[in-house]
DNA sequence: GCCTCTTATCGCTCCAGAGTGTTATGTTAT
DNA sequence: ATAACATAACACTCTGGAGCGATAAGAGGC
């Protein structure tokens, strides 16, 4: 991530991709030296050092003399980059089922997902929108479009998450009350939606709070993971969208479990 | 302004440069054609139309079939491309006089003027800082710094401004205590600041309770003009520093009133 | 219905800036 | 002191996308 804040939803940058490989051959080594990274994805020390300072600023590693030593994998998983790179057509997919969802006139809540992102795109036709939103990504697309009332959450910003939180984000949310929110997570089990970041958690349970409407977005991979902190009962959403992917052996539990599903269609 | 988001501080594109003078050209003559513009510019009716566009989405000018008029003048001068054409050079020297009031390790709120753009651009080198701003290239340009926390005021989005206000952003900036407060207006008087939005004199009021340092920047051009709104008599600020081109008798009359003036060197 | 104005779509040009390596200089361990 | 590592400075390439116009399709006034 060069974090471009008109970003692009779908592609990543070559420096951005490679930056990304290395993040997981790093983390899957623990700790690695420039010159060993020199030789697996053959580029020049200078490229390296480049790539780990950016990483770095990320968090996603930790810089010291003679190499890198990984952070904890929390997160790597959290990092942009990474999830940019993951289920990109199903994301899409996802987001086109949402869009029905909403009407013109609606105000719509995004979290700092990149599911979100997709969904963006699609805003187009369906104006005049109020948005609120504490991903910078998102904030950058939807100040180019018209018709469109942004309401920026601010708070700390996270160069791992390219967004803002921290209690500050949670006041601006509380503030607010919305017709809709869309947001992800990172691991979703039959009964609970969880993630990795204690901060994290603060700021979507404050958004979960803040709207009538809420939308769990859940690509089939996360169906498959856990996280460490738990942030609300499946119960607390009202839709839960999963991609077409998804085996059918994953969604009954959450069904049994009392959890509205709905299947997107690629 | 094709609204970058880690926009560059002194030179404005091709296309956003004409804009800048297609409103003026619009404030000047109050309502003209499409194909007025086509003669006078020397572009094709399509790009004309792009313009066109992009002004009216910054709410600098209105289109109706045959032809845009003009809103406001105020709207005009607070365009940040218009703004960010002007004094270039005066608001380098005055950035590099504010810069020296920072020291490692302090807290700095910005406002959304392109002298603070500038001063953005010298914080390198006074790290760790911890930096809170509402004005949108301002944000973009300090993500991308280290050693930077940055904590981003939210709010509704002006297209105009290129940042967030109303009173969400009021409300976030109340939450805060900085050492240091840089900001700029459109107007000054011998014994006040002014400026022409009163959503924006909300936000200013509250940064200038917000901080306990007060420093108003001010290149010369402001001295001539008056403004609609009177935001805060100059003896709230701690210091006030103009540029080297403003006439002595501009600036004598500010200290007559008790105001603390310091002059930037080129 | 016709004419005028506007928008959509495509393709072309062109250049700023991302991306990278090389070489030179700085820094830190031992 | 010296070798290994890290950074700074510079120069080169090359591409992605900004920017613009031509043409065609669409919308609105009269």
């Amino acid at each position: 991530m060069t974090s471009d804040v008109d970003g692009d939803t779908t592609e990543l940058s070559r420096p951005a991709r490679r930056q990304a490989e290395i993040a997981a051959y790093v983390v899957e080594h623990g700790s690695v030296s420039a010159n060993d990274l020199v030789e697996a994805f053959g580029v020049s020390v200078m490229t390296v050092h480049r790539d780990l300072d950016e990483l770095e600023r990320q968090g996603v590693v930790r810089k010291y003399r003679g190499g890198v030593s990984a952070q904890p994998t929390s997160v790597f998983e959290s990092n942009v980059a990474y999830r940019l790179n993951t289920a990109q057509a199903e994301k899409a997919a996802i987001a086109r089922h949402a869009r029905a969802m909403i009407e013109p006139g609606m105000s719509v809540m995004l979290d700092d997902s990149t599911s979100a992102l997709a969904l963006i795109d699609l805003f187009e036709d369906i104006t005049p929108l109020t948005v609120a939103t504490n991903f910078l990504p998102a904030i950058g697309k939807l100040t180019q479009l018209r018709d469109i009332t942004l309401l920026a959450l601010g708070g700390i910003y996270s160069a791992t998450h390219d967004s803002f939180g921290g209690m500050p984000c949670a006041e601006a949310v509380e503030a607010l009350h919305t017709d809709l929110l869309f947001c992800s997570v990172s691991a979703v089990s039959p009964t609970h939606a969880f993630h990795q970041e204690e901060e994290i958690v603060l700021v979507k349970r404050a958004m979960l709070r803040a709207a009538r409407t809420k939308v769990l977005l859940v690509d089939h991979a996360k169906l498959q993971r856990t996280a460490l902190h738990r942030l609300a009962p499946l119960s607390d959403f009202d839709v839960v969208v999963v991609d077409e992917k998804t085996p059918e052996d994953l969604i009954q539990p959450l069904r049994d479990h009392g959890a509205t599903v709905e299947v997107a269609k690629l």
